[in-house]
RNA sequence: GGUUCGGUAGCUCAGUUGGAUAGAGCAACUGCCUUCUAAGCAGUAGGUCAUUGGUUCGAAUCCAAUCCGAAUCACCA
């Protein structure tokens, strides 16, 4: 697949010292050494090198119990020997090397450190890899127009957001495109609620944003078809037949008929409200940062797919039942029989999607195809995929399915009959509002004008927000719980925030005197170096894998390595000359990579707060 | 019932191409603001990695069985 892009292109392109990371360089350096030494033919990933666990002496350690056995050496003599040569051969990589067990632990020079910073600060180009010619494309958001955006949206709309800005980062074509689900019996349930109820009333004569005026409309039309409903029950109807009969159930199903016969009253009716919806939309997609290159619109694209069907019946794909409905058999793959077409000749949801997906692979031909959709669809997409690829669609191995767990109340699921949606905008305000209050308590900021400090409460509640949504491994389904607010302390946006801030303020009183940073490093100067030489591998990972949260934790733990040695350590006031420049450095290059890093989340970084 | 995913500290989560004594944050408890922003730092305490068996130098990670939870298996989208 064109985005899984790994370290074998990494290793095809050595002199973009940047991202070929020491991690990289250490198995390759081991996989010759020991080639030269045994003989042994060795793929870099045969070669498994870890972190030193802090109880030990080095930095990087190459685990040699594999080749034990290989090379019928003893764990001892094997890294003795390795480890000797290591050292002869690049004295500029590695300045000590110590065997305990089966573990060779590796000391990174300090000068591949330094020479790693001195680089590195200050090169705006630090992980963002060259062009690597795959295009992709990447679904997400897809609203209803009949509600407004609640918490679920939020984690799928960060989620396509983020992971198109990781994939650019890693250099790919990215188009980022949104479905809008603007027609069918659900948006017709709001249309006639609002025939009924409505009284001419606007958002505008309301003061209601669009997008909750309209669906309050669906909520009325439950409210009152549970009603007739029971009426019909009451008067000894069963309840099948009850919610056949009921007269507002009616009136939707000769509306969504009256929508596909195009009768203009009708399509004026949700041409103005879905206006409205989309008014609203827009002022929570700006608020939130959400865009995309592309939008297609249900209405536009529900017929898409008839075509196919007929070109999978004469293909044998497809079958003709009796009653002329047309079928997919998926048996054979594990699943069912899979209805493509009914016996009406209409389409239905996976057709459409057939004929959407072939529809993007004209307009943009892409390598790869992300739909970012919730996982109660995981059987939709094998199923979409499948049967594109037995119709030979070209972009049929490109479709990938980022399907991520539900969001969920401490008490489970969120229902709107139970009222228990956590909305999208109330929360957004909700965040805001505590990122006002703390900002207020702590008073760091007084001099900010009023557009300052509501930029800054926006920038960290939202934060706060998105960092929250996105710590998360995507596949996971994950808990919120409305009863206490979002943190902002420890694990949290704000707390990395506050990072780049504080060392924002560093930069700002601290005058460079340059004279070279020195030739060592103390231990904590040395552990943020190793973390920040990560951030490109981090990436790339976050990239292959479609997870955010990979780069979360690792910025957050950058953020905290940080915090750690700015208490230890001044800059401003350091020992020498020396040491103040390469902190001053370090910091920079941390201010940076925490920057780019909560960028590609979606958050944006203060220089105060 | 079939398929898929999940179960790690009181809570929310990391850690799975098998590596050394399983990690964070929150909550609890101890210290630290006359020194670059305390939305911080340092520390204490907290674990039968659902259970049982297997594979091997080594298992939270791989395999099997079992228990618990979720999603899905629509002529809804």
């Amino acid at each position: 697949m064109a985005a899984k892009v790994g370290l074998n292109w990494l290793l095809l392109q050595p002199e973009i010292v940047k991202i070929m990371n020491v991690v990289l360089k250490v198995k390759d350096a081991a996989a010759k050494a020991l080639k030269e030494l045994y003989g042994t033919d060795l793929q870099l990933n045969d070669v498994p090198v870890n972190a030193t666990k802090p109880e030990f002496e080095g930095d990087y350690t190459v685990v040699l119990f594999s080749f034990i056995k290989l090379l019928k050496k003893a764990p001892d003599a094997l890294g003795q020997e390795l480890g000797s040569r290591l050292i002869q051969q690049h004295p500029d990589l590695f300045s000590a090397f110590n065997v305990i067990k089966g573990f060779l632990n590796l000391t990174i020079a300090d000068s591949y450190w330094l020479h790693f910073i001195q680089t590195c600060a200050g090169d705006e180009f630090f992980g963002t890899m060259p062009p690597t010619g795959s295009k992709v494309m990447v679904e997400y958001s897809s609203p209803n127009t009949n509600k407004p955006l609640h918490l679920g949206h939020l984690r799928n709309n960060f989620l396509g957001w983020s992971v198109a800005a990781i994939l650019k980062a890693t250099g790919h074509d990215v188009v980022k495109t949104c479905v809008v689900n603007d027609r069918g019996i659900h948006i017709c349930k709001s249309m006639i609620a609002w025939q009924y109820f409505g009284n001419g009333d606007t958002p505008q004569s309301t003061g209601i944003k669009g997008d909750h005026f309209v669906g309050d409309y669906y909520v009325k039309f439950n409210d009152e078809y549970k009603k007739q409903v029971k009426a019909f029950t009451d008067g000894g109807m069963t309840e099948t037949e009850a919610e056949k009969e009921a007269p507002i159930m009616k009136a939707t199903q000769q509306m969504l008929l009256n929508w596909e016969a195009g009768k203009p009253e009708v399509m004026g009716l949700w041409r103005k409200m879905n206006g409205w919806v989309y008014e609203g939309f827009d002022v929570t997609y700006q608020r939130i940062g959400s865009n995309f290159d592309k939008v297609y619109y249900e209405s536009n694209t529900y017929l898409l797919g008839k075509d196919l069907v007929e070109e999978g019946l004469t293909k044998g794909v497809f079958v003709k039942k009796d009653d002329n409905s047309v079928w997919i058999d998926l048996t054979a793959d594990g699943l069912d029989e899979k209805l493509v077409q009914r016996k009406d000749g209409t389409s239905v949801y996976i057709t459409q999607d057939i004929g959407l997906a072939e529809q993007k692979q004209k307009e943009f031909g892409v390598d790869e195809s992300i739909y970012v959709v919730g996982d109660e669809q995981n059987y939709h997409f094998k199923v979409l995929k499948l049967i594109c690829q037995k119709l030979g669609l070209p972009s049929a191995d490109g479709i990938y399915h980022l399907s991520y767990g539900m969001v969920e109340l401490p008490s489970g699921k969120m229902k709107s009959r139970e009222g228990t949606v956590v909305d999208a905008d109330d929360l957004v305000d909700e965040m805001v509002n505590i990122a006002r209050q703390k900002t207020e308590e702590l008073g760091k900021v007084k001099d900010f004008t009023p557009a300052e400090l509501q930029e800054l409460y926006d920038t960290i509640g939202l934060g706060a927000l998105k960092f929250f949504l996105l710590r998360v491994d995507p596949k996971k389904k994950m808990i919120f719980n409305p009863e206490e607010s979002i943190d902002f302390h420890g694990f949290t946006g704000p707390f990395i925030q506050y990072t780049h801030a504080r060392i924002r303020s560093i930069l700002r009183k601290t005058q460079p005197e340059g004279g070279g940073s020195g030739n060592s490093l103390l231990p904590l100067e040395k552990a943020l170096a190793i973390e920040l030489e990560q951030f490109p591998a981090i990436l790339q990972e976050a990239a292959a894998e479609h997870d955010p949260s990979k780069v979360a934790i690792y910025t957050f733990n950058l953020a905290k390595t940080f915090s750690s040695f700015y208490t230890e350590h001044s800059v401003g006031s350091a020992e020498t000359a020396e040491k103040k420049e390469l902190r001053l450095l370090l910091s920079q290059l941390t201010a940076q990579v925490i920057k780019k890093g909560m960028a590609v989340l979606g958050i944006k970084v203060p220089d105060r707060m």
